[in-house]
DNA sequence: CATGAATGAGAATTCATTCAT
DNA sequence: TATGAATGAATTCTCATTCAT
């Protein structure tokens, strides 16, 4: 029963509602103008709330930037991560990379994390830690966790390595650079035809295996 | 004869050394802070011009801006192409690929590039025709002429490829990627170690032949 | 109840009140100094508002403008329009005509018409949709009603006359054409004085009747 | 016979011709974008030559500005002005006013003269003595010495008036206020249709004698 | 004498941030 | 608490006029 919930309640939930809908709206701006080219009033009128309460929920230009930043990050890269964690071993070990490269690329190249790589880029200038988080938390821990998988394969003489950090980085831009390069300086926002990066990531791995899998 | 020079000379020689000092003045400025975080004040000052000057000599900001992007491009890949137009084969793939895979990364790794190549990408989004232009001067380019090169490697039965074109781009990037991908992140703008950067090339190479090179 | 009154209302009243001193502020100043003579900041200061207040109501300079001067239009050619609607047939045309010429003079010779005029003559180069809509509600519409009531006149048999929109102008132009000339060019701001006004009124009505009148 | 003609001789040919040709290009500028919305730089190329030339012609861009304003006026209004000089009685007071009326018409609707006369009254403001010689070497002008001619032909008994003055006045408007009105609004800067010209100039003239002529 | 540059200011417009209601 | 207004400065671009060469 109750009747109408308490208006405290109601309160914080429209607080976090307005919260949430400015992250949305400074994301999307963000993410297409850039820093200096988005607008505080574009954000508020895109959340549909007035400038103070933007203000009085991130204070600063900079902190409602660097934080939509940060968790972009962690939202975007969090997939790539666990892709890598869930790799197994089934005894082929082509078909296993061949898999894994797949379905890497097809997280890594969606528009919102390319665009999201263009602005850090764009502004590592301006903001060198957010370059730092972004590295850390994307292409440094994914091959973090792929240099450990790597290590547990070559101790069980599946592949064969001295430096599972460098054969990491050898796998991670084998299969990225390419398309990657391509979409960053060529605007390409809609994710590449599947079959496209499929043939990238096959190849990758081809190359990848001729150096570090069993003669 | 000789005496004063011609004021008509001195002219033309005060004009284009201006120009030529704003067109200094704006690459150090974009390159630092970006397209919208730099102002044509703050090119004319750095000038040593007036603003006016500025103006006559490239109607606007986006000209300026897009005209020093284009040159700094040119002039700065120029120099990674060239590197690859001397590719001879010696005898021993393995040295001549590793000198190359050398000199290119000190290249492309100086501070310059790397400030330009974020810029650019930065500014994909409003100067989507810069990007554009970066990829195919810069390493669409430079891939076609290694594309070139090595397939007349493989016509002499030096290396082994069916597709010169992706031989080329796993060769790029293998030697490239991982410093760049730092360096663009982070913000080392010094250029890294020259021992670290041939590790790079080597190990890269190394992989490269692994795939590629005859068995 | 009653007590303060709400703030929404109290919010309504002065955005409202702010708006109508904009445009106060506006006219004044672009009447007086022209559409480039007159500067944003100008009005901002003599309506007592910041800039961003004016921009925030309309947009534009451009905007601005129009806004005024269609509104201007209106506001000042809506009396002429209602004299001549008002026009009876009391037995002596003479009469009647001499008393809506007179009328008419008075209200179209006021300072603030004849600025307005000269305003929309001047920009007629940069705003032409604005002369049309000067020359459209105003004698154009002056014009078209005259026309209907000579019809109807002549219908009566008070006046002779074939076409009545040549009539309505004759008489129109002979009236007001002489003063309206000399204020134009000569600056005479202030109203001309009513007994001048109506000698030309008069003389005005005495040549459209030996023409038109019942021979 | 002579040669190379004196350098002082070309010096003076070339200053005159450089000062005609900134005449007409300023006269070009402020007919078609008024007194603010024209620049000298613009006037200086529009001229072909430099603007110091501009300068040391005119000092002044309002000295500029008045000069062509004068100069038009004169050059503009002449032609209509001689045109009543010429008015003769040939026995026929209606062909004769027709006539005249006609090619006066024809004379005062050349888009030149309706620019010139949109400028200066734009300009009154600024520029109130414009306003005043515009008004007095035209308008005033003609219709002076037309009631001059009136008043001959009213001793001669072929005109019925008190005031020569004020039959000038309601003849001169009785024939170019209508289509001058639209033209100065509407921005025809086409002459109109002779043939409408003549439709305007002959009704103005059949009132004008129904009132002036002879019973 | 004439060309390019400089000056110094002012235009329109926008912004991040803070008051007042 | 949230909205409209204000602030105060900055940005791009243009202008009339004057030096210097």
């Amino acid at each position: 029963m109750s009747g109408s919930p308490s208006t405290d309640l109601n309160d914080e939930r429209r607080s976090t509602r307005k919260r949430r809908a400015i992250l949305e709206a400074a994301t999307t701006a963000f993410l297409r103008n850039g820093y200096l080219g988005t607008s505080m009033d574009e954000i508020a009128a895109l959340a549909g709330v007035s400038k103070q309460t933007v203000y009085k929920h991130f204070t600063d230009k900079e902190r409602l930037f660097t934080e939509i930043v940060v968790s972009t990050v962690d939202e975007a890269s969090d997939p790539v991560y666990e892709e890598v964690l869930e790799l197994e071993d089934s005894g082929d070990v082509g078909a296993d990379l061949r898999d894994l490269a797949r379905r890497q690329l097809v997280v890594v190249m969606q528009p919102r994390l390319m665009q999201l790589r263009r602005l850090v880029i764009g502004e590592v200038g301006r903001f060198p830690e957010l370059g730092r988080t972004f590295y850390e938390r994307g292409p440094g821990r994914t091959m973090a966790v792929l240099a450990d998988a790597f290590a547990r394969l070559a101790e069980r003489g599946v592949l064969q390595l001295q430096d599972p950090l460098l054969a990491a980085a050898h796998f991670n831009w084998l299969i990225m650079s390419a398309p990657m390069n391509r979409a960053m300086l060529l605007g390409h926002d809609e994710p590449p035809a599947p079959a496209e990066l499929d043939r990238y990531a096959d190849s990758g791995v081809q190359v990848f295996l001729a150096a570090y899998g069993r003669r």
